[in-house]
RNA sequence: CGGGGUGUAGCGUAGCCCGGUAUCGCGCUUGGUUUGGGACCAAGAGAUCGUCAGUUCGAAUCUGGCCACCCCGACCA
Protein backbone atom coordinates (compact mmCIF):
# COMPACT_ATOMS: atom_id res chain seq x y z
CA UNK A 1 0.00 0.00 0.00
CA UNK A 2 2.51 2.40 0.14
CA UNK A 3 2.74 2.57 4.04
CA UNK A 4 4.78 -0.01 4.72
CA UNK A 5 7.79 0.45 6.76
CA UNK A 6 10.71 -1.87 6.74
CA UNK A 7 10.89 -3.81 10.12
CA UNK A 8 13.85 -2.90 12.72
CA UNK A 9 14.97 -6.44 12.86
CA UNK A 10 15.64 -6.30 8.99
CA UNK A 11 17.50 -2.75 8.90
CA UNK A 12 17.31 -0.80 11.94
CA UNK A 13 18.57 2.78 10.09
CA UNK A 14 16.03 1.98 7.52
CA UNK A 15 13.15 1.28 9.88
CA UNK A 16 13.93 5.08 11.13
CA UNK A 17 14.09 6.96 7.71
CA UNK A 18 10.79 5.15 6.85
CA UNK A 19 9.25 6.11 10.13
CA UNK A 20 10.25 9.55 10.16
CA UNK A 21 9.03 9.86 6.44
CA UNK A 22 5.81 7.60 6.19
CA UNK A 23 4.44 8.95 9.64
CA UNK A 24 4.84 12.55 8.29
CA UNK A 25 7.55 14.20 10.57
CA UNK A 26 10.12 15.52 8.23
CA UNK A 27 11.59 14.41 4.75
CA UNK A 28 14.67 15.71 3.27
CA UNK A 29 15.01 19.48 1.78
CA UNK A 30 16.43 20.57 -1.30
CA UNK A 31 19.52 21.82 0.65
CA UNK A 32 21.99 19.70 1.54
CA UNK A 33 21.97 18.10 4.90
CA UNK A 34 18.73 20.04 5.61
CA UNK A 35 15.28 18.59 6.34
CA UNK A 36 11.69 20.07 5.91
CA UNK A 37 9.78 19.64 9.13
CA UNK A 38 6.32 18.93 8.22
CA UNK A 39 3.32 19.91 10.23
CA UNK A 40 3.10 16.82 12.04
CA UNK A 41 7.16 16.33 13.25
CA UNK A 42 6.61 20.17 14.26
CA UNK A 43 3.89 19.74 16.56
CA UNK A 44 5.41 17.17 18.37
CA UNK A 45 8.65 20.20 18.84
CA UNK A 46 6.01 22.51 19.78
CA UNK A 47 4.73 19.75 22.56
CA UNK A 48 8.32 19.71 23.61
CA UNK A 49 9.08 23.71 23.61
CA UNK A 50 6.02 23.84 25.81
CA UNK A 51 6.92 21.68 28.51
CA UNK A 52 10.74 22.81 28.16
CA UNK A 53 9.89 26.45 28.15
CA UNK A 54 7.76 26.12 30.84
CA UNK A 55 10.27 23.99 32.87
CA UNK A 56 13.52 27.18 31.99
CA UNK A 57 10.60 30.03 33.19
CA UNK A 58 9.99 28.16 36.71
CA UNK A 59 13.66 27.70 37.55
CA UNK A 60 13.89 31.68 36.68
CA UNK A 61 14.85 32.05 32.89
CA UNK A 62 13.60 34.49 30.45
CA UNK A 63 13.86 34.04 26.62
CA UNK A 64 15.59 36.54 24.23
CA UNK A 65 16.70 36.67 21.14
CA UNK A 66 20.32 37.10 19.60
CA UNK A 67 21.74 37.24 15.91
CA UNK A 68 22.61 34.86 13.42
CA UNK A 69 25.80 36.01 12.56
CA UNK A 70 29.15 36.06 14.66
CA UNK A 71 31.85 38.33 13.22
CA UNK A 72 34.85 35.98 13.19
CA UNK A 73 36.70 38.18 15.06
CA UNK A 74 34.31 37.76 17.65
CA UNK A 75 33.92 34.49 17.14
CA UNK A 76 37.72 33.51 17.56
CA UNK A 77 38.26 34.87 20.92
CA UNK A 78 37.32 32.02 23.22
CA UNK A 79 39.76 30.05 21.33
CA UNK A 80 39.01 26.40 22.22
CA UNK A 81 35.37 27.20 21.28
CA UNK A 82 36.68 28.79 18.06
CA UNK A 83 38.80 25.56 17.17
CA UNK A 84 36.18 23.10 18.27
CA UNK A 85 33.51 24.44 15.87
CA UNK A 86 35.78 25.73 13.37
CA UNK A 87 35.71 22.46 10.94
CA UNK A 88 31.87 23.09 10.32
CA UNK A 89 31.42 26.45 10.29
CA UNK A 90 28.99 28.28 7.44
CA UNK A 91 30.65 31.50 6.57
CA UNK A 92 28.98 34.89 5.05
CA UNK A 93 31.43 36.66 2.46
CA UNK A 94 29.31 38.83 0.63
CA UNK A 95 26.55 40.48 1.02
CA UNK A 96 25.15 41.03 -2.73
CA UNK A 97 24.36 39.43 -6.13
CA UNK A 98 24.13 40.84 -9.63
CA UNK A 99 23.19 39.65 -13.04
CA UNK A 100 25.75 37.72 -14.48
CA UNK A 101 26.50 39.36 -18.04
CA UNK A 102 28.08 36.46 -19.18
CA UNK A 103 24.99 34.23 -18.48
CA UNK A 104 21.88 35.95 -18.97
CA UNK A 105 18.99 35.12 -16.11
CA UNK A 106 21.98 34.11 -13.68
CA UNK A 107 23.06 35.64 -11.06
CA UNK A 108 26.71 36.29 -9.61
CA UNK A 109 28.46 37.24 -6.53
CA UNK A 110 29.05 40.53 -6.62
CA UNK A 111 32.72 40.78 -6.15
CA UNK A 112 32.03 44.17 -5.08
CA UNK A 113 30.09 43.31 -2.55
CA UNK A 114 32.63 41.17 -0.21
CA UNK A 115 32.76 42.19 3.66
CA UNK A 116 34.86 43.70 4.98
CA UNK A 117 34.70 40.73 8.00
CA UNK A 118 33.41 37.37 7.51
CA UNK A 119 30.26 36.20 9.24
CA UNK A 120 29.98 33.04 10.79
CA UNK A 121 26.63 31.45 10.86
CA UNK A 122 26.15 30.38 14.60
CA UNK A 123 27.23 26.79 15.29
CA UNK A 124 26.47 27.96 19.06
CA UNK A 125 25.85 31.47 20.54
CA UNK A 126 28.38 31.64 23.40
CA UNK A 127 30.38 34.02 21.37
CA UNK A 128 27.79 36.98 20.51
CA UNK A 129 25.97 36.04 23.71
CA UNK A 130 29.03 37.07 26.22
CA UNK A 131 30.17 40.01 23.85
CA UNK A 132 26.39 41.43 24.90
CA UNK A 133 26.69 40.28 28.61
CA UNK A 134 29.78 42.66 28.63
CA UNK A 135 27.74 45.82 28.18
CA UNK A 136 24.85 44.29 30.79
CA UNK A 137 27.23 42.97 33.39
CA UNK A 138 28.92 45.81 35.99
CA UNK A 139 27.84 44.80 39.47
CA UNK A 140 27.01 41.91 41.63
CA UNK A 141 23.70 43.14 41.57
CA UNK A 142 22.99 42.68 37.79
CA UNK A 143 24.24 38.73 38.68
CA UNK A 144 22.68 36.54 38.25
CA UNK A 145 21.94 36.63 34.16
CA UNK A 146 19.74 33.64 33.53
CA UNK A 147 18.90 33.74 29.64
CA UNK A 148 17.69 31.58 27.16
CA UNK A 149 16.53 31.21 23.51
CA UNK A 150 14.88 29.33 20.77
CA UNK A 151 16.44 29.46 17.81
CA UNK A 152 18.55 28.02 14.77
CA UNK A 153 21.67 26.64 14.59
CA UNK A 154 23.89 25.61 11.54
CA UNK A 155 26.75 22.68 11.48
CA UNK A 156 28.25 22.06 8.59
CA UNK A 157 28.22 17.94 9.17
CA UNK A 158 29.50 15.69 6.82
CA UNK A 159 27.11 13.65 6.96
CA UNK A 160 23.12 13.84 8.27
CA UNK A 161 20.37 12.03 9.41
CA UNK A 162 16.92 13.37 9.51
CA UNK A 163 16.51 14.46 13.31
CA UNK A 164 19.53 13.25 14.21
CA UNK A 165 22.35 15.35 12.56
CA UNK A 166 21.29 17.74 9.90
CA UNK A 167 23.36 20.69 8.63
CA UNK A 168 20.10 23.35 10.48
CA UNK A 169 18.95 22.63 13.70
CA UNK A 170 16.20 24.10 16.18
CA UNK A 171 17.10 24.12 19.63
CA UNK A 172 17.04 26.24 23.12
CA UNK A 173 20.63 27.67 24.22
CA UNK A 174 20.61 28.95 27.84
CA UNK A 175 23.34 31.23 28.82
CA UNK A 176 23.90 32.12 32.12
CA UNK A 177 26.15 34.27 34.18
CA UNK A 178 26.84 34.44 38.02
CA UNK A 179 28.99 35.52 40.75
CA UNK A 180 30.40 32.76 41.98
CA UNK A 181 31.68 29.35 40.74
CA UNK A 182 29.17 27.54 43.05
CA UNK A 183 26.96 29.03 41.88
CA UNK A 184 27.12 28.45 38.12
CA UNK A 185 28.15 24.55 39.33
CA UNK A 186 24.97 24.53 40.66
CA UNK A 187 23.27 26.35 37.69
CA UNK A 188 24.65 23.29 35.38
CA UNK A 189 23.49 20.58 37.37
CA UNK A 190 19.87 22.12 38.03
CA UNK A 191 19.40 22.46 34.19
CA UNK A 192 21.19 18.96 33.99
CA UNK A 193 17.81 17.85 36.40
CA UNK A 194 15.53 19.32 34.52
CA UNK A 195 16.78 17.80 30.81
CA UNK A 196 16.82 14.35 32.75
CA UNK A 197 12.80 15.15 34.15
CA UNK A 198 11.94 16.49 31.18
CA UNK A 199 13.55 13.21 29.35
CA UNK A 200 12.08 10.90 31.54
CA UNK A 201 8.53 12.68 32.67
CA UNK A 202 7.52 14.02 29.02
CA UNK A 203 9.41 11.52 26.58
CA UNK A 204 9.14 8.73 29.19
CA UNK A 205 12.76 7.95 27.79
CA UNK A 206 15.16 6.69 31.06
CA UNK A 207 18.37 8.88 31.13
CA UNK A 208 21.95 8.45 32.60
CA UNK A 209 23.24 11.48 34.41
CA UNK A 210 26.92 12.16 33.83
CA UNK A 211 29.79 14.11 33.12
CA UNK A 212 31.84 14.18 29.73
CA UNK A 213 35.10 12.81 29.75
CA UNK A 214 37.55 15.13 28.46
CA UNK A 215 37.83 13.96 25.32
CA UNK A 216 34.21 14.07 25.24
CA UNK A 217 34.04 17.61 26.48
CA UNK A 218 32.20 20.59 25.00
CA UNK A 219 35.05 23.30 23.00
CA UNK A 220 35.41 25.87 25.31
CA UNK A 221 33.98 24.24 28.86
CA UNK A 222 35.38 23.41 32.40
CA UNK A 223 32.45 20.18 32.77
CA UNK A 224 30.26 18.87 30.34
CA UNK A 225 27.22 17.66 32.17
CA UNK A 226 25.25 14.69 29.88
CA UNK A 227 22.02 12.49 29.88
CA UNK A 228 22.40 9.46 27.71
CA UNK A 229 19.37 7.78 26.38
CA UNK A 230 19.72 3.95 25.06
CA UNK A 231 18.11 3.44 21.53
CA UNK A 232 16.00 0.19 20.16
CA UNK A 233 19.10 -0.94 18.34
CA UNK A 234 21.50 -0.72 22.04
CA UNK A 235 23.07 2.23 20.35
CA UNK A 236 23.43 5.59 23.23
CA UNK A 237 22.31 8.51 22.08
CA UNK A 238 23.32 12.14 23.58
CA UNK A 239 19.94 13.60 24.19
CA UNK A 240 21.22 16.82 26.24
CA UNK A 241 24.17 18.46 27.50
CA UNK A 242 24.87 21.05 30.40
CA UNK A 243 27.95 23.41 30.16
CA UNK A 244 30.10 24.68 33.70
CA UNK A 245 32.10 27.53 31.26
CA UNK A 246 33.97 28.88 34.29
CA UNK A 247 35.84 32.11 33.38
CA UNK A 248 36.50 31.12 30.06
CA UNK A 249 33.92 33.36 28.39
CA UNK A 250 33.95 35.97 30.48
CA UNK A 251 38.35 35.87 30.65
CA UNK A 252 37.59 35.84 26.36
CA UNK A 253 35.15 38.90 26.37
CA UNK A 254 36.32 40.39 29.46
CA UNK A 255 33.04 40.37 30.92
CA UNK A 256 34.45 41.89 35.03
CA UNK A 257 31.81 42.87 37.83
CA UNK A 258 32.26 44.16 41.10
CA UNK A 259 31.58 42.26 43.58
CA UNK A 260 30.42 43.36 47.22
CA UNK A 261 33.65 44.42 48.43
CA UNK A 262 34.44 46.93 45.78
CA UNK A 263 36.88 44.20 43.56
CA UNK A 264 36.83 43.41 40.20
CA UNK A 265 35.82 39.77 38.98
CA UNK A 266 35.71 37.61 36.08
CA UNK A 267 32.27 36.43 35.60
CA UNK A 268 31.28 32.87 36.09
CA UNK A 269 29.25 31.05 32.96
CA UNK A 270 27.35 28.22 31.92
CA UNK A 271 25.24 27.40 28.73
CA UNK A 272 22.97 24.26 28.44
CA UNK A 273 20.52 22.65 25.42
CA UNK A 274 18.46 20.42 23.66
CA UNK A 275 17.77 20.18 20.26
CA UNK A 276 15.54 18.83 17.72
CA UNK A 277 17.56 15.58 17.99
CA UNK A 278 15.09 14.76 20.75
CA UNK A 279 12.12 13.97 18.65
CA UNK A 280 15.27 11.14 16.79
CA UNK A 281 15.14 10.03 20.53
CA UNK A 282 11.79 9.91 21.14
CA UNK A 283 11.26 7.71 17.77
CA UNK A 284 14.04 5.38 18.10
CA UNK A 285 13.30 4.74 21.94
CA UNK A 286 9.54 3.89 21.65
CA UNK A 287 8.41 3.33 18.25
CA UNK A 288 7.45 -0.55 16.24
CA UNK A 289 7.30 -1.78 13.26
CA UNK A 290 3.93 -0.47 13.02
CA UNK A 291 5.35 3.37 13.21
CA UNK A 292 5.32 5.83 15.77
CA UNK A 293 4.89 5.16 19.35
CA UNK A 294 4.09 8.82 20.99
CA UNK A 295 3.86 8.74 25.06
CA UNK A 296 0.42 11.25 25.71
CA UNK A 297 2.70 14.04 27.29
CA UNK A 298 4.04 14.76 24.13
CA UNK A 299 1.30 13.52 21.80
CA UNK A 300 -0.26 16.53 19.69
CA UNK A 301 -3.33 14.27 19.36
CA UNK A 302 -4.08 12.06 22.40
CA UNK A 303 -7.09 10.32 20.84
CA UNK A 304 -8.61 9.86 17.70
CA UNK A 305 -12.42 9.17 17.39
CA UNK A 306 -12.89 7.22 14.05
CA UNK A 307 -16.64 6.65 12.92
CA UNK A 308 -17.25 3.47 11.23
CA UNK A 309 -20.58 4.17 9.19
CA UNK A 310 -22.62 3.23 6.08
CA UNK A 311 -24.59 5.98 5.22
CA UNK A 312 -24.58 9.72 6.19
CA UNK A 313 -27.55 9.01 8.63
CA UNK A 314 -25.68 6.64 10.26
CA UNK A 315 -22.26 8.76 10.50
CA UNK A 316 -24.82 11.82 11.82
CA UNK A 317 -25.95 9.66 14.45
CA UNK A 318 -21.99 8.78 15.60
CA UNK A 319 -21.28 12.27 15.29
CA UNK A 320 -23.34 13.12 17.87
CA UNK A 321 -22.18 11.05 20.22
CA UNK A 322 -18.33 11.41 18.98
CA UNK A 323 -19.33 15.55 20.01
CA UNK A 324 -20.06 14.04 23.19
CA UNK A 325 -17.20 11.91 24.43
CA UNK A 326 -14.65 14.71 22.39
CA UNK A 327 -16.35 17.74 24.46
CA UNK A 328 -15.74 15.96 27.69
CA UNK A 329 -11.84 14.94 26.98
CA UNK A 330 -11.65 18.37 25.64
CA UNK A 331 -12.46 19.85 28.55
CA UNK A 332 -10.15 18.29 30.98
CA UNK A 333 -7.35 19.24 28.44
CA UNK A 334 -7.16 16.59 26.00
CA UNK A 335 -6.36 17.10 22.17
CA UNK A 336 -9.12 15.17 20.39
CA UNK A 337 -9.29 14.19 16.59
CA UNK A 338 -12.30 13.11 15.22
CA UNK A 339 -11.28 11.48 11.80
CA UNK A 340 -14.82 11.80 9.78
CA UNK A 341 -13.47 11.93 6.02
CA UNK A 342 -15.57 10.18 4.24
CA UNK A 343 -12.95 9.41 1.36
CA UNK A 344 -10.89 6.65 3.77
CA UNK A 345 -12.21 3.37 5.32
CA UNK A 346 -12.10 2.79 9.32
CA UNK A 347 -8.64 0.12 8.06
CA UNK A 348 -7.22 2.50 6.41
CA UNK A 349 -7.24 5.21 9.56
CA UNK A 350 -6.93 2.57 12.03
CA UNK A 351 -3.18 2.01 10.04
CA UNK A 352 -2.56 5.39 9.19
CA UNK A 353 -3.30 6.85 13.32
CA UNK A 354 -1.23 3.72 14.50
CA UNK A 355 1.85 5.01 11.94
CA UNK A 356 1.18 8.58 13.38
CA UNK A 357 1.87 7.23 17.32
CA UNK A 358 -1.99 9.07 18.64
CA UNK A 359 -1.44 6.98 21.95
CA UNK A 360 -5.98 5.98 22.37
CA UNK A 361 -7.77 5.32 19.30
CA UNK A 362 -11.54 5.73 19.76
CA UNK A 363 -14.06 3.43 17.20
CA UNK A 364 -17.53 3.86 17.23
CA UNK A 365 -19.46 1.97 15.24
CA UNK A 366 -23.42 1.42 14.96
CA UNK A 367 -23.25 -1.99 17.52
CA UNK A 368 -22.11 0.23 19.31
CA UNK A 369 -24.77 3.13 19.26
CA UNK A 370 -26.69 0.26 20.31
CA UNK A 371 -24.74 -1.25 23.47
CA UNK A 372 -24.00 2.23 24.32
CA UNK A 373 -20.27 1.55 23.98
CA UNK A 374 -17.33 2.21 22.09
CA UNK A 375 -14.16 -0.21 20.78
CA UNK A 376 -11.20 1.96 23.11
CA UNK A 377 -7.55 0.57 21.21
CA UNK A 378 -4.40 1.58 22.94
CA UNK A 379 -1.34 2.02 20.62
CA UNK A 380 1.70 1.48 22.94
CA UNK A 381 0.24 -2.60 23.39
CA UNK A 382 -2.12 -2.90 20.86
CA UNK A 383 -4.88 -4.11 23.10
CA UNK A 384 -8.20 -2.91 22.61
CA UNK A 385 -11.30 -3.11 24.71
CA UNK A 386 -15.04 -2.42 24.91
CA UNK A 387 -15.98 0.53 27.35
CA UNK A 388 -19.33 2.17 27.96
CA UNK A 389 -19.88 5.38 26.47
CA UNK A 390 -20.34 7.35 29.69
CA UNK A 391 -17.11 5.88 31.75
CA UNK A 392 -15.08 7.34 28.41
CA UNK A 393 -14.47 11.17 30.49
CA UNK A 394 -13.08 9.08 33.41
CA UNK A 395 -11.32 5.96 32.23
CA UNK A 396 -9.59 7.37 29.03
CA UNK A 397 -7.51 9.94 31.30
CA UNK A 398 -6.12 7.07 33.29
CA UNK A 399 -5.20 5.08 30.32
CA UNK A 400 -3.24 7.68 28.91
CA UNK A 401 -1.41 7.94 32.20
CA UNK A 402 -0.98 4.08 32.11
CA UNK A 403 0.35 4.47 28.76
CA UNK A 404 2.50 6.90 29.19
CA UNK A 405 4.31 5.16 32.38
CA UNK A 406 4.05 1.60 30.34
CA UNK A 407 6.32 3.10 27.91
CA UNK A 408 8.57 4.54 30.37
CA UNK A 409 8.63 1.03 32.12
CA UNK A 410 9.36 -0.90 28.90
CA UNK A 411 12.15 1.19 28.45
CA UNK A 412 13.63 1.27 31.16
CA UNK A 413 13.28 -2.59 31.39
CA UNK A 414 15.36 -2.83 27.85
CA UNK A 415 17.62 -0.09 29.34
CA UNK A 416 18.41 -2.10 32.17
CA UNK A 417 19.02 -5.28 30.02
CA UNK A 418 21.34 -3.70 27.80
CA UNK A 419 23.52 -2.32 30.83
CA UNK A 420 26.19 -5.10 31.35
CA UNK A 421 29.15 -4.44 34.00
CA UNK A 422 32.80 -6.08 32.29
CA UNK A 423 35.98 -6.85 33.97
CA UNK A 424 37.95 -7.48 31.26
CA UNK A 425 38.71 -5.91 27.63
CA UNK A 426 37.90 -9.66 25.66
CA UNK A 427 34.51 -9.19 27.83
CA UNK A 428 33.95 -5.48 26.71
CA UNK A 429 34.78 -6.35 22.89
CA UNK A 430 32.34 -9.47 23.41
CA UNK A 431 29.37 -7.54 25.17
CA UNK A 432 30.02 -4.47 22.79
CA UNK A 433 29.91 -6.92 19.19
CA UNK A 434 27.11 -9.48 20.65
CA UNK A 435 24.65 -7.08 23.05
CA UNK A 436 25.29 -4.10 22.69
CA UNK A 437 24.14 -1.40 25.30
CA UNK A 438 25.52 0.32 28.04
CA UNK A 439 28.92 -1.54 29.29
CA UNK A 440 30.07 -0.43 32.81
CA UNK A 441 33.88 -0.91 32.80
CA UNK A 442 36.82 0.61 34.47
CA UNK A 443 38.95 3.23 33.08
CA UNK A 444 42.50 5.09 34.47
CA UNK A 445 40.51 8.13 33.64
CA UNK A 446 43.52 9.02 30.38
CA UNK A 447 42.37 10.92 26.96
CA UNK A 448 44.97 8.19 25.29
CA UNK A 449 42.79 4.62 26.86
CA UNK A 450 39.84 6.51 25.90
CA UNK A 451 40.82 6.93 21.79
CA UNK A 452 42.58 3.73 21.80
CA UNK A 453 39.59 2.32 23.15
CA UNK A 454 37.27 4.74 20.60
CA UNK A 455 39.98 3.15 17.93
CA UNK A 456 39.98 -0.86 18.49
CA UNK A 457 36.28 -0.69 19.10
CA UNK A 458 34.64 2.19 18.02
CA UNK A 459 32.59 2.81 21.55
CA UNK A 460 33.24 5.81 23.65
CA UNK A 461 32.75 7.09 27.00
CA UNK A 462 29.46 8.38 27.26
CA UNK A 463 29.85 9.44 30.22
CA UNK A 464 30.94 9.17 34.15
CA UNK A 465 27.62 8.17 35.69
CA UNK A 466 27.33 11.29 38.93
CA UNK A 467 25.89 8.50 40.73
CA UNK A 468 28.73 5.84 40.01
CA UNK A 469 29.60 4.02 43.21
CA UNK A 470 33.15 4.33 44.29
CA UNK A 471 34.84 1.07 43.50
CA UNK A 472 38.48 0.28 43.24
CA UNK A 473 39.56 -1.78 39.83
CA UNK A 474 41.68 -1.91 37.30
CA UNK A 475 41.21 0.23 33.92
CA UNK A 476 40.35 -2.60 31.45
CA UNK A 477 42.38 -1.37 28.50
CA UNK A 478 45.61 -0.24 30.70
CA UNK A 479 45.62 -2.21 33.86
CA UNK A 480 46.22 0.80 36.07
CA UNK A 481 44.22 1.65 38.58
CA UNK A 482 40.71 2.82 38.84
CA UNK A 483 38.48 3.73 41.56
CA UNK A 484 34.78 4.09 39.52
CA UNK A 485 33.16 2.64 36.73
CA UNK A 486 32.20 4.51 33.60
CA UNK A 487 29.57 4.14 30.93
CA UNK A 488 30.99 2.75 27.85
CA UNK A 489 28.95 2.56 24.60
CA UNK A 490 28.54 2.75 20.69
CA UNK A 491 26.84 6.04 20.27
CA UNK A 492 24.87 8.02 17.75
C1' C B 1 38.30 14.53 1.45
C1' G B 2 39.13 8.83 0.06
C1' G B 3 36.16 4.17 -1.72
C1' G B 4 31.48 2.47 -3.89
C1' G B 5 26.67 3.41 -5.99
C1' U B 6 22.36 5.83 -8.07
C1' G B 7 19.75 9.54 -11.08
C1' U B 8 13.33 7.26 -15.74
C1' A B 9 5.56 10.50 -13.75
C1' G B 10 4.28 12.92 -6.86
C1' C B 11 6.76 8.09 -4.79
C1' G B 12 8.99 3.22 -5.76
C1' U B 13 10.62 0.92 -10.24
C1' A B 14 11.28 -2.14 -15.47
C1' G B 15 13.82 -1.20 -19.83
C1' C B 16 20.19 -0.01 -20.65
C1' C B 17 24.58 -5.29 -21.72
C1' C B 18 22.23 -6.34 -27.52
C1' G B 19 20.04 1.91 -29.88
C1' G B 20 13.83 2.43 -32.93
C1' U B 21 10.81 8.33 -27.55
C1' A B 22 8.95 4.02 -22.19
C1' U B 23 6.93 -1.07 -18.13
C1' C B 24 4.58 -2.13 -13.66
C1' G B 25 2.86 -0.95 -8.63
C1' C B 26 1.39 2.93 -5.22
C1' G B 27 -0.63 7.69 -5.37
C1' C B 28 -3.90 11.22 -8.29
C1' U B 29 -8.86 12.41 -11.27
C1' U B 30 -14.01 10.78 -12.70
C1' G B 31 -18.20 7.32 -12.17
C1' G B 32 -20.29 3.19 -9.63
C1' U B 33 -20.39 -0.44 -5.78
C1' U B 34 -18.33 -0.51 -0.77
C1' U B 35 -17.25 0.96 4.68
C1' G B 36 -16.07 -3.13 12.46
C1' G B 37 -8.18 -3.57 10.26
C1' G B 38 -4.65 -0.45 4.82
C1' A B 39 -11.74 -1.84 -0.50
C1' C B 40 -13.21 -3.30 -5.59
C1' C B 41 -14.51 -2.50 -10.78
C1' A B 42 -14.28 0.66 -14.97
C1' A B 43 -12.47 4.87 -17.48
C1' G B 44 -8.69 8.66 -17.41
C1' A B 45 -4.60 12.32 -16.46
C1' G B 46 0.47 12.51 -15.49
C1' A B 47 7.69 11.58 -18.14
C1' U B 48 11.41 17.22 -22.60
C1' C B 49 14.40 9.39 -19.12
C1' G B 50 19.71 14.58 -13.87
C1' U B 51 22.49 17.96 -17.20
C1' C B 52 25.70 19.50 -21.33
C1' A B 53 28.12 17.79 -25.49
C1' G B 54 29.59 13.74 -28.94
C1' U B 55 28.65 9.18 -32.13
C1' U B 56 24.29 7.82 -35.20
C1' C B 57 19.17 8.18 -40.08
C1' G B 58 17.62 7.55 -34.96
C1' A B 59 20.01 7.84 -27.94
C1' A B 60 16.70 6.38 -21.60
C1' U B 61 20.10 2.83 -23.95
C1' C B 62 26.78 3.89 -26.61
C1' U B 63 31.11 7.72 -25.39
C1' G B 64 32.98 12.00 -22.57
C1' G B 65 32.43 16.20 -19.25
C1' C B 66 29.55 18.32 -15.43
C1' C B 67 25.85 18.35 -11.42
C1' A B 68 23.05 16.25 -7.56
C1' C B 69 21.96 12.69 -4.09
C1' C B 70 22.75 8.02 -1.34
C1' C B 71 25.91 4.28 1.12
C1' C B 72 30.85 2.96 3.54
C1' G B 73 35.11 5.44 5.81
C1' A B 74 37.30 9.85 7.96
C1' C B 75 34.55 13.75 10.88
C1' C B 76 30.49 14.72 14.35
C1' A B 77 28.76 19.98 21.70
Amino acid sequence: MGKEITSRSEDYSQWYIDLVKKADLAENSDVRGCMVIKPYGYSIWEKMQQALDKMFKDTGHVNAYFPLFVPKSMFEAEEKNAEGFAKECAIVTHYRLKNDPNNKGKLMVDPAAKLEEELVVRPTSEAIIWSTYKKWIQSYRDLPLLINQWANVVRWEMRTRLFLRTAEFLWQEGHTAHATAYEAIKETEQMLDVYAEFAESFMAMPVIKGKKSEGERFPGAIDTYCIEGMMQDGKALQAGTSHFLGQNFAKAFNVQFTNKEGKMEMVWGTSWGVSTRLIGALIMAHSDDDGLVLPPKLAPIHVVIVPIFKNEAELLKITEQADILAKALRAQGYAVKFDNRETHKPGFKFAEWELKGVPVRIAIGPRDLESKTVEVARRDTKEKQIMKMEAVATEIPALLNSIQDNIYQKALKFRNEKTTQVNSYDEFKKVLDEKGGFVEAHWDGTIETEVAIKEETKATIRCIPLDAKKEVGVCIYSGKPSFRRVMFARAY
